[in-house]
RNA sequence: GGCGACAUAGCCAAGUGGUAAGGCAGAGGACUGCAAAUCCUUUAUCCCCGGUUCAAAUCCGGGUGUCGCCUCCA
């Protein structure tokens, strides 16, 4: 497989530290608030590479962390008169109901930084020990002229970066680039004990002690969306390398921006649709359809128009799906007769280009296109007289594509009574040719969500 | 100023040297009692101008336009 590492700025051969392993960590939420679709985008893309390495055969360890602790949560906590834990807590939780939503499994591990303290007070004492750090008045920095690196990921050089770098108020930095590690108590605010005193860790230092924790000095994949290079991978890349020497990551994965009329979508431009509104008006699996249907790294404007476009795409595959089992259920076993092993041949075709297009960097909007052709290729040539075992392997197939994206996931529900009842009713006053009353059942059924169709081998019905 | 991305049909979107995948929407046809679904047909001077090449959407140079990071941010 080939990925494209920010690193290097060029598609590489994926090659894990340890053959057939994967350690993989990817930049979690902060849980102060429902997430939006654009933070959804790093949650969808990076679960979809995580199981088609699986799918692959690698074992994959993955990580994705929760910040707990931050300025945001700490306002959000004031302003609800709530504690920081509070807040956390029931963002953390509402996460998880809308990750499953759009089918995101969770990952081996969540860690929270409030868990992790001890961790994360190791990591900066190895980091001071080794020379890279100091501290002042009960803050710790990171100090970046210390690190000869610093800059390697995003390619900007000490000097650019500090033209345009801030210095906070009340900030005792030696380098304006420098970054806290440690940052002391202010009143009111949650602290913990430390060699510095009471304080918090910074922002970056959970994901390298965490990453250290779960999968060790150096890990293969790590990922995150683009604006998190410049500083929050960068920084990540300067303490890891700091404590332990060795490099931190060996591919590193950016995604692109969801945009609204083609401006990014952000928490603080007041431009952003959360997962929650959305799932009202749209089942997820949809959102999900649509974040892959174009490639992880290009930007992706988003609208509800193009949500009810892809919506429609994806009836399209669960009728494929609900029309294989209809015939599944109602084949005969029979001999196969040359175009069905001509099509069965051709099925492995469709695997083939599929894991073509997952290797060359994850190309999902190919890998779905390879499936609507296998559609296609199923509605032309499975019928109501295709042998039973045919028919298997092409449900198979699809199944098997499907289940690596996690899409066309959902399961037939069934009718209650008094609709099954309705469609008896209708077939009999079809065959009594009376069809005002055939139609009239019909029309009635639509308005209550529930398209019929009239197949060779009976009544096919679906919701809408 | 530094670093970077993008520009392909009405809309979305693959394709990085051999002459344009796929989806949505539209039109026509087949099928159907009528539908629905499905199938078939149909819609692109690949932002502009040069250059390299037998051959360029694809490589090189120059434009134009849009956006992002450099500051919390997926």
């Amino acid at each position: 497989m080939k990925i494209y590492n920010t690193m290097t700025r060029k598609k590489e051969e994926f090659v894990p530290l340890v053959p057939g392993e994967v350690k993989m960590y990817s930049c979690g939420p902060t849980v102060y608030n429902y997430f939006h679709i654009g933070n959804a985008r790093p949650f969808i893309v990076f679960d979809i590479l995580r199981n088609y390495l699986e799918y692959r055969g690698y074992k994959v360890t993955f990580v994705q962390n929760f910040t707990d602790v931050d300025d945001k949560i700490i306002r959000k906590a004031k302003e609800e008169g709530i504690t920081e834990k509070e807040v956390a807590d029931k963002y953390i939780e509402e996460y998880f109901k809308d990750a499953e939503g759009l089918g995101i499994k969770k990952a081996d591990y969540h860690p929270r930084v409030t868990e992790l303290i001890p961790d994360i007070i190791e990591v900066i004492k190895k980091i001071q020990d080794r020379g890279f750090a100091y501290e002042v008045d009960g803050d710790v920095y990171f100090d970046t002229a210390k690190y000869k690196e610093y800059g390697k990921l995003s390619k900007q050089d000490m000097e650019e970066l500090e033209a345009g770098a801030r210095i906070e108020v009340g900030e005792q930095k030696k380098n304006p680039m420098d970054f806290a590690l440690w940052k002391k108590q202010k009143p009111g605010e949650p602290a913990w004990d430390s060699p510095w005193g009471l304080g918090r860790p910074g922002w970056h230092i959970e994901c390298s002690a965490m990453a250290m924790k779960y999968l060790g000095e150096t890990i293969d994949i790590h990922s995150g969306g683009q604006d998190l290079i410049f500083p929050h991978h960068e920084n990540e890349i300067a303490q890891s390398e700091a404590a332990t020497g060795k490099p931190f990551a060996r591919y590193w994965m950016h995604n692109g921006f969801i945009n609204v009329n083609n401006e990014k979508m952000s928490k603080s431009q007041g431009n952003f649709f959360t997962v929650r509104d959305i799932s009202e008006s749209y089942d997820l699996e949809v959102v999900r359809l649509f974040m892959i249907s174009s490639h992880y790294r290009s930007p992706i404007n988003f609208s509800k128009d193009l949500l009810d476009s892809t919506k429609n795409s994806l009836e399209r595959l669960y009728i494929a799906k609900n029309n294989l089992l209809h015939l599944m259920g109602n084949a005969e076993d029979k001999e196969e007769n040359e175009d069905d092993r001509a099509f069965r041949n051709r099925l492995l075709t469709y695997k083939d280009r599929f894991i073509e297009a997952m290797d060359d960097d994850l190309n999902t909007a190919d890998a779905v296109s390879v499936i609507f052709d296998l559609v296609r290729d199923i509605n032309s040539n499975i019928n109501e007289n295709s042998p039973k075992t045919i028919i298997k392997s092409a449900y198979d197939m699809f199944i098997e594509l499907t289940s690596v994206l996690r899409i066309v996931n959902k399961e037939e529900e069934s009718l209650d009574d008094e609709i099954e009842r309705l469609i008896e009713e209708r077939q009999k006053a079809r065959k009594e040719k009376n069809w005002a009353l055939a139609d009239k059942i019909r029309d009635d059924l639509k308005n209550r969500g529930i398209i019929l169709e009239d197949t060779p081998q009976g009544v096919k019905w679906r919701r809408i």
